[in-house]
RNA sequence: GCGAGGGUGGCGGAAUUGGCAGACGCGCCAGAUUUAGGAUCUGGUGGGUUUCCCGUGCGGGUUCAAGUCCCGCCCCUCGCACCA
């Protein structure tokens, strides 16, 4: 290390200490002017890498800019420590969860603390405490109440390799989530929340988000709650009184309807059946659909099937025999799970009945021309073949026919939603037990709250999932009394989704070492909602969808202040880092066993390697880990690389060459200060209005960098605020006269402005130059609005559309003079020479444009 | 298929109420310092046939002026996807 290099390890180490000490991160009781700034919580396994470390470090920098502002802040931290890790090490290590996720979280606490995030440690909480999971069945029970939660029996999302049911949200592209087992559907007695009841609100309510949160986030909101407006239409059965209720868009199309098809999960096919001639047939094709995994089910390519029930049901309007078809295509849970095919207005109906044979009739026509009977024609249009109703735009048919199926009471407008109740039961043992009691006489009875929490038993024989939960193996935890009649009862043997955990610790931290309820109103409205949300966009459909039905029922309640939970969100870009991969031996490759000649070779087997650049993880073996980083590099030098690689909210490469030039710019404002520390004069009083040329520069520079700064980092942009400070150290590298209060003055705000970016550093030269609070003690400097321009400014002379020269004038020039000035410039004047000025565009202090055309 | 975002030097990226394209950093080149290397400091660095010309995915257009606006394409990333 050179000498002048700055010491990294003491110093942070002195600072993080002594932050500690004076209490610098406490929150506190009475906020005057609050801010909840919180990222999303960690679960905590193995090890603390770049891609977790961009999230706290983004939401640290909110933290001290906040700080810095004067506001009050409230910024936590916390585990999301139940789930399947835990338990899965369980099964290969023989590790108890408990002790697993326990030493993980010391390992992640003690990372953080390195890295010297503002964290109230007093208020850490981890989901898996029984002081915290006794509030997740409070909340559980609280729903129940409510008619919120309920158990159903339905065909659910089940992995066959978790051995656990799933909910809709956790299943991506027809696989689990977690291990990408394609996931089958099975018929279970579950317990759902009904986040249906809200789908209208959490819809509606994100126009409250909006230029609040990303418009990507929005979206896919609004796309999985997936709103769609259209009718329902009750064809009755062939006995005259079932009714097969269907659910469509295009309700003008009606009149084509020449058959319907069910979902093969559908209970009214036990109805129909029993009527059908070819029954067996049916029900072998049921029982054929039900096993297939939904990726063989929705795959694309392939072509639809169906069968024939052999029984009919009657159209509403017409009085006509359609026939009825079960067919996979149909998803039960959507709209009403049976449809009506009108095969010469959809695609998929149209594809069927050609495949099947079945009549397709043309009720709608084009505006302008014409198309053949039983031609596919999927657009609006004018109806035709549809008795009173032929002649009507589709629009209009739309609503005359609600109008009418509503008189003759068979239906009428409806809403559908792709949302669906949200299954939280688990078959698995790291969660918070499920607090109710099967009684055999009083049926489901919740356990009463002051019984709360229904502790998870420790002594588990096997944590290995067999497609019901361990508990149930668990006698003294199955076997109780039911808190109704008293007499012998079982326990629930599920444990709840980790979402329900995650859905509700943004409350908890607000007042987090309540004994009596989750959290008290009065802390509730002190601090919520949360003003900054900070965290990964992979939440925009599961967690932040739960957390906002969660909070609106709390809302509902009068329990918290605002309907929505997190008024603004900011979500990170992925840290990726380059790795090398065998094509040949398929595997990834380390460092260790590559060999460079004219590119990268496996040393095993010789073939050319690929570089790829992705996400870290540890399947990859491209983490870089924080711990080691930190002991070698420093946190400020990890927070720099992160900040400065590029947009927060994209996606980032982590490389050395980042680093080093991180580390640099650190060496590079650490000599500015030890190489003019004795110049600098803490006191120095700076009037603009008698500066010297070169100081007034340096002077302007200073305040445009903190317009600069504070534009920035409001905004997220913190590459282009270290940019920014980049500058003002360039400009202070080649500043000539250290003793001018200018200087100094510029070398004190310089610390200031760095501190939420590099705050040890920072921390360190606020005390070399003399103060004895901190740094976060003061506030973010303000500029001087009258110097935010230099006084002379470069104008380029563009003629033709094309800058030929640049002039300099004075900021305050007026267009005539400008023009003047212009007009005396040589390189002006040869462009100009014999030739006609037609035209003059001056834009105040950005350009002058001329238009120049041939002499006479 | 639908929806969103994006395509700018050798690289990461700046700049959009239309107004100097390439801030800042990495890399590279040169000089200073040094026994040497490293580190550091200073200067340079889009391309070319260099009084000038060309350059922001491609092709057109509007304008004194287009990375930015309009029309038509291509490519990439992400989300949803048999949604009736």
């Amino acid at each position: 290390m050179a000498k002048k290099d700055y010491p990294i390890h003491e110093i942070e180490k002195k600072w993080q200490k002594w932050w500690d000490e004076i209490g610098l991160h406490k929150t506190r009781e009475n906020p005057k002017n609050k801010y909840y700034v919180l990222e999303m919580f960690p679960y905590p396994s193995g090890d603390l890498h770049m891609g977790h470390l961009k999230n706290y470090v983004i939401g640290d920098v909110v933290a001290r800019v906040k700080l810095m502002e004067g506001y009050d802040i409230l910024h936590p931290m916390g585990w999301d420590a139940f789930g399947l890790p835990a338990e899965n090490a369980a099964i290969k290590h023989g590790i108890d969860p408990r002790e697993w996720t326990y030493k993980n979280i010391n390992t992640y606490k003690e990372t953080l603390k390195s890295i010297g995030i503002t964290y109230d440690w007093d208020r850490e909480i981890a989901t898996c405490a029984p002081d915290y999971y006794r509030w997740t069945q409070w909340i559980f029970l609280f729903l129940y109440k409510k008619g919120l939660a309920y158990r159903k029996s339905d065909y659910v999302n089940y992995c066959p390799n978790c051995k656990t049911v799933l909910a809709n949200e956790q299943v991506i592209d027809g696989k689990c989530e977690r291990c990408g087992t394609p996931v089958v559907k099975k018929k279970l007695e579950q317990w759902f929340f009904k986040i249906t009841d809200y789908a209208d609100r959490l819809l509606e309510d994100l126009k409250l988000l909006e230029g609040r949160w990303p418009s990507k986030i929005i979206k896919q909101q609004e796309n999985w709650i997936g709103r769609s407006e259209g009718t329902e239409i009750i064809f009755l059965y062939q006995d005259g009184r079932t009714k097969l209720p269907v659910f469509t868009t295009r309700a003008d199309t009606v009149f084509g309807v020449t058959f319907i098809t069910i979902a093969p999960e559908h209970e009214i096919l036990e109805r129909i059946l029993k009527d059908s001639p070819n029954r067996e047939e049916v029900e072998k094709y049921i029982q054929e659909a039900l096993q297939k995994t939904e990726i063989e089910r929705t795959a694309e390519e392939k072509e639809k099937t169906g069968i024939f029930t052999g029984t009919y049901a009657i159209h509403p309007l017409t009085g006509e025999k359609v026939q009825i078809w079960v067919a996979d295509y149909v998803l039960v849970n959507y709209g009403t799970g049976i449809v009506m095919g009108v095969p010469a207005h959809d695609e998929r109906d149209y594809m069927f009945a050609r495949k099947y044979g079945i009549p397709i009739k043309t009720v709608v026509k084009p505006v302008d021309g014409d198309i053949e009977e039983g031609e596919l024609f999927t657009d609006y249009g004018v109806m035709v073949n549809s008795g009173e109703f032929s002649g009507l735009p589709s629009k209009e048919g739309i609503r005359a026919i609600q109008k009418k199926l509503k008189e003759m009471g068979l239906g009428g407008p409806a809403v559908s939603y792709r949302l669906k109740d949200w299954l939280i039961s688990r078959q698995r043992y790291w969660g918070a037990p499920i607090p109710v009691v099967h009684c055999p006489r009083c049926g489901v009875v919740p356990v009463p709250e002051d019984e709360l929490p229904v502790l998870l038993p420790e002594n588990i024989k096997s944590f290995k999932p067999q497609g019901r939960s361990p508990l149930e193996d668990v006698d003294e935890f199955m076997n109780t009394t039911c808190p109704k009649c008293g007499g012998p009862a079982k326990r629930d043997p599920d444990t709840m989704d980790t979402f329900v955990d995650s859905s509700w610790y943004y409350l908890r931290y607000v007042d987090p070492h309540n004994d009596k309820e989750p959290f008290s109103k009065s802390e509730a409205e002190k601090w919520m909602p949360v003003d900054q949300y900070i965290g990964g966009a992979e939440h925009a459909t599961k967690h932040l969808i739960y957390a906002r039905f969660i909070n609106k029922v709390f809302f509902d309640a009068g329990m918290v202040p605002s309907s929505e939970p997190f008024s603004a969100l900011f979500t990170q870009g992925l840290v990726h880092k380059k790795f090398y991969w065998c094509p040949v031996c398929k595997e990834v490759v380390e460092e260790a066993d590559v060999e460079f000649k004219d590119g990268p070779y496996h040393k095993k087997c010789g073939n050319r390697l690929e570089e790829r650049v992705e996400m870290m993880s540890k399947s990859r073996g491209n983490v870089v880990r924080v711990g080691p980083f930190v002991r070698e590099h420093g946190a400020d030098v990890a927070r720099i690389t992160i900040l400065f690689a590029g947009p927060a909210e994209k996606d980032m490469e982590w490389t050395d060459a980042g680093v080093e030039g991180a580390k640099r710019f650190i060496n590079r404002v650490w000599r500015l200060y030890q190489d003019n520390i004795e110049k600098i004069d803490k006191n120095a009083k700076v009037d603009p209005s008698k500066l010297n040329r070169e100081e007034k520069k340096l002077y302007v520079t200073l305040q445009r960098t903190i317009y600069e700064v504070r534009k920035d980092s409001a905004e997220f942009h913190f590459n282009t605020a270290i940019a920014r400070i980049m500058e003002l150290v360039n400009a202070l590298y080649s500043f000539q006269n250290p003793e001018s209060p200018v200087f100094s003055e510029s070398l004190q705000k310089l610390v200031l402005l760095l501190a939420p970016f590099a705050p040890h550093l920072a921390e360190e030269l606020w005390h070399q130059l003399g103060n004895e609070d901190s740094v976060f003690r003061n506030r973010f400097p303000e500029y001087n609005e009258d110097y935010l321009t230099h006084d002379t400014i470069e104008i380029p002379v563009q003629i033709n559309g094309k800058v030929r020269s640049r002039i300099l004038v004075s900021v305050d020039a007026g267009e005539e003079e400008v023009k003047r000035l212009a007009m005396g410039d040589e390189r002006v004047r040869k462009f100009t020479e014999g030739k006609v000025i037609v035209k003059t565009i001056y834009v105040p202090g950005k350009l002058l444009s001329l238009v120049v055309k041939d002499g006479n």
